[in-house]
DNA sequence: CTAAGTGCAAAATGTTTGCATACTT
DNA sequence: AAGTATGCAAACATTTTGCACTTAG
């Protein structure tokens, strides 16, 4: 299906909010910003169009079961094709927390790392 | 407020399904999977006390502009306090990267890396 | 003029709340 | 027996769909 055939203000008018954001947003977030110009069915299409195009990521709600464990050092791979989510007790991730903590002055929250990729079954 | 403070069988039977999940879930999932035997408003109540006493994990629905971009690497770190994204081209992550698609078999995906943690304002 | 885009109202779906009943202790 | 938990039905919230109208090209 095609998509962006006509420039609309709509269009550019969402799109121009959404590139000035630096956090995860909502589509209430929007229609509120937008103080009520554009309605809510357009902005749900609008912001779906934008996801399927790449501009956008969407994540979906849901809950997920981190296994409690003793290690000192752990995180999760998270495969996007099947889903499963690979506990890794390995203190490869120690250098790169560090390197954040000091040169990017940001403190990792080392209980719930989660690196999206493929796992070698869906690789 | 106290919780978990009476025993019941759905309490036990939600929380074996949840630690044998390796994926994320919905509260759909439980539900259907549970075949009806308890029922929704009790599913989201349990869950939501799972929750609050940090037992599983719990992402609403949301979406985010990631900053499109020429670097060869980068990444995001996002504040878990101020919900701030903050993108960081830095080849820190390569050796992360290199290591788990050779020790663990896992390809991440380079493009969307996040980093949950706090940032210097909310440390 | 035509195809695409918009927005209302209604339908469908997902989540929370009030309350009577059942269960744990 | 007393306090907690459950589940139905209803309220509320979020998302999608149908359709008449508007707009870009």
């Amino acid at each position: 299906m095609q998509r962006e055939k006509y420039k609309t203000k709509q269009k550019e008018h969402i799109l121009e909010i959404i590139k000035n954001k630096n956090k995860e947003f909502t589509v209430k977030d929007i229609y509120q910003e937008l103080n009520k110009e554009i309605g809510m069915t357009t902005i749900y299409r609008l912001i779906d169009n934008l996801v399927e195009d790449g501009i956008i990521n969407k994540n979906e709600k849901y809950y997920q079961y981190l296994e409690h464990c003793d290690c000192d050092n752990h995180f999760y791979l998270k495969c996007n094709n099947c889903g499963t989510l690979i506990h890794v007790d390995c203190d490869c991730i120690n250098d790169l927390f560090s390197h954040i903590n000091k040169e990017h002055k940001f403190k990792p929250d080392k209980e719930k790392i989660i690196i999206n990729g493929l796992c070698k079954k869906c690789i």
